[in-house]
DNA sequence: GATGAATGAGTATTCATTCAT
DNA sequence: AATGAATGAATACTCATTCAT
């Protein structure tokens, strides 16, 4: 199951669910479930809102009723996505002091997240001219989280302050972005461990205060 | 003026040019140009045949005399420009021997070559998908370019033997590639010496053998 | 009339039509009929599925939700109307014992059904190589099925066994089609009393047993 | 050899050729040869004149030199190819006074013809709409030769005057063409003397005076 | 809320024909 | 006489989106 919830309509409204909303989150779900699925097979254009409502089991027209356009959906999907994936970084360094280890598992959630979410991975982190078309260029945005860590590393003295934590971010998510759909297409290349390793390795190399 | 030569009709031929020769070469010529600039603009798949032709002003059909299709015109301006890539870092490695001298020559040939071709850069290196439907995804081949170089690094002795250098090699490919599309969008964030600085860095210490 | 019943949506099926299958059906239906219209009156390929959409009063992109391309609708077009005509012909001879009677009656079957259907004839009896490239000679069909009631003519002795009977059926084909065409563009030269009489002359005459 | 000699150029001129008059005579035939075998091959909408020039060996604009258009050359190899077969049963029924001999003779002369002429055959004796629109329905003109014929049979008491003599021509067109298309094709199935056997009788018996 | 038939602008590609050289 | 680059109208087919039921 999609660890990013996607499919999973969402609870968090006060009231009970009349019968037609409870159907109408389902087919949203689906919809969602589906788009998914198929962005990640054949990438974002190769999919037509057809092709997503088919999937879905419901009539074209349905498709509208729930998202605007073919990019809102995606958007959606991205959204989600990404929040997943903060969410998880998150917790992996909580409660965590030193930087090293943090940065190892940070790492480790990233790796285990990609393996879980492999279908989504292909898209969202390919910097498809699409995908940013569509406004909601995944990695910018990480990227732009992952800068507000460095800011913190800089205050903190973690990180030494001739690096522009900007372009910093930008070469971690490049790196990691590009690492991730690779290994997700030849898993036997390296184990997960190893993967970890070499990143953080020169990651944390890189970027330790002198 | 682009560094690729894309637009340069070759005249290695010994014998002299036709009127005609030249003036399809010509034609040819503006056709690749158009292509570029209209590419990165746009992404490859917003720009239609038509576009080109109208760009190049000339006829829809002309496009046809000249390229099978507008994967063969990607694919051949994809292919000249890393040509010239490859050369110039060959050229910028050339009769160096340190390998930290080396990376330093290699980045600020990298920084230079994307500043005078930052519209080929912007599509090229973005990993789109349609490029890589297109056969033709530079990355990749990238990749696979600069993993030789790794490799001969470990028989050298000069990188440690436990890192992949497939995976090293997509590591500083996606890396370079992110941050240099970024930084040809916003030059003004680092000067080109603290780019070349920073991601030496990077690469290097992550990198060096024990 | 089209006798070929090509416009009539079928109502067999048990269940109500809604009313969005009623709509469907007439728009498939005026498509039919304006294809066979075109064909007939041009031809198979100078006819284009916008030619035909416009003309059944219909959105170009109309066409592809009820036909693939223009080879099915001709397709359709001249299987039903060979469905048609074949029963026709089995009519005719119903109950007939003498072959002499039938084959008389048979033309008079053939030389209605062309009249009823000019149209069509024009097109379906042309052995257009573009029809016939289309997977559905219609002639060929026929002479097909033609040679099976010669082979049972054989069987029965009425009909001398050393006459070919795939030789036979293709120059009754043959014979019919061209003056049949013929015919219909110049009705007035001889009656269709004439043309039944010289024809069945020619075939049984010729393939008498001794 | 093509008896119809189509890329045979004419000598009938009474002056010497100069060497412009034969090379452009030269081209001509060559066009004519590419565009029988093409034709042949592929029938008359699927050849390009790109495809009859480059098969000459000439360059595009080379064809306009010769035909006004794709029609014009199509035409004049109908035309040729008529003008000899004629010529070949006039031949056939020289001398001969019997009408039952005159038949069987020019029968024989016809499958001489269709197995000499194969390729060009297929095209011409297909009663292609195309063929027709291009003005030359080889068959059309065929059957108002033949029409003469029998015309001149009625007159010598030889044929019932009863018998429409356009309708009988269509019909023996009709059946010789669509009986030579499927034997060329087939030439396993039937003798050529069976084939001419079975249609001659077809043929006499049916017309024969009381 | 859902349906699905219909829309029509958009795009790649072909090819007869022209004309400057 | 021959060349061959260029033209541009023509055409099949796709797909996001709408709307009457």
């Amino acid at each position: 199951m999609p660890v990013t919830r996607v499919s999973q309509p969402d609870a968090q409204e006060g009231h009970k669910k009349t019968s037609a909303e409870r159907s109408r989150a389902a087919t949203r779900a689906r919809l969602l479930a589906s788009a998914r699925t198929l962005f990640a097979a054949r990438g974002l254009h190769k999919v037509t809102t057809h092709d997503i409502a088919a999937d879905a089991g419901v009539a074209a027209g349905t498709f509208y009723l729930h998202f605007s356009d073919k990019r809102e959906i995606f958007r959606e999907i991205a959204e989600a996505t990404l929040s997943e994936l903060k969410a998880r970084l998150d917790d992996a360094s909580d409660g965590v002091t030193e930087r090293e280890t943090e940065v190892r598992a940070q790492a480790l959630a990233l790796t285990d997240f990609a393996l879980e979410n492999r279908d989504v991975i292909r898209i969202l982190f390919s910097a498809d001219d699409d995908a940013a078309a569509v406004e909601s260029d995944l990695l910018e945005e990480f990227a732009l989280w992952i800068e507000e860590g460095r800011r913190e590393d800089i205050v903190a003295g973690e990180m030494p302050a001739e690096i522009d934590p900007t372009l910093l971010s930008h070469a971690i998510v490049g790196m990691w972005a590009r690492v991730l759909k690779w290994w997700l297409e030849n898993p036997e290349r390296v184990s997960r461990d190893e993967l970890v390793e070499t990143l953080c390795r020169i990651q944390l190399s890189g970027t330790h205060p002198a």
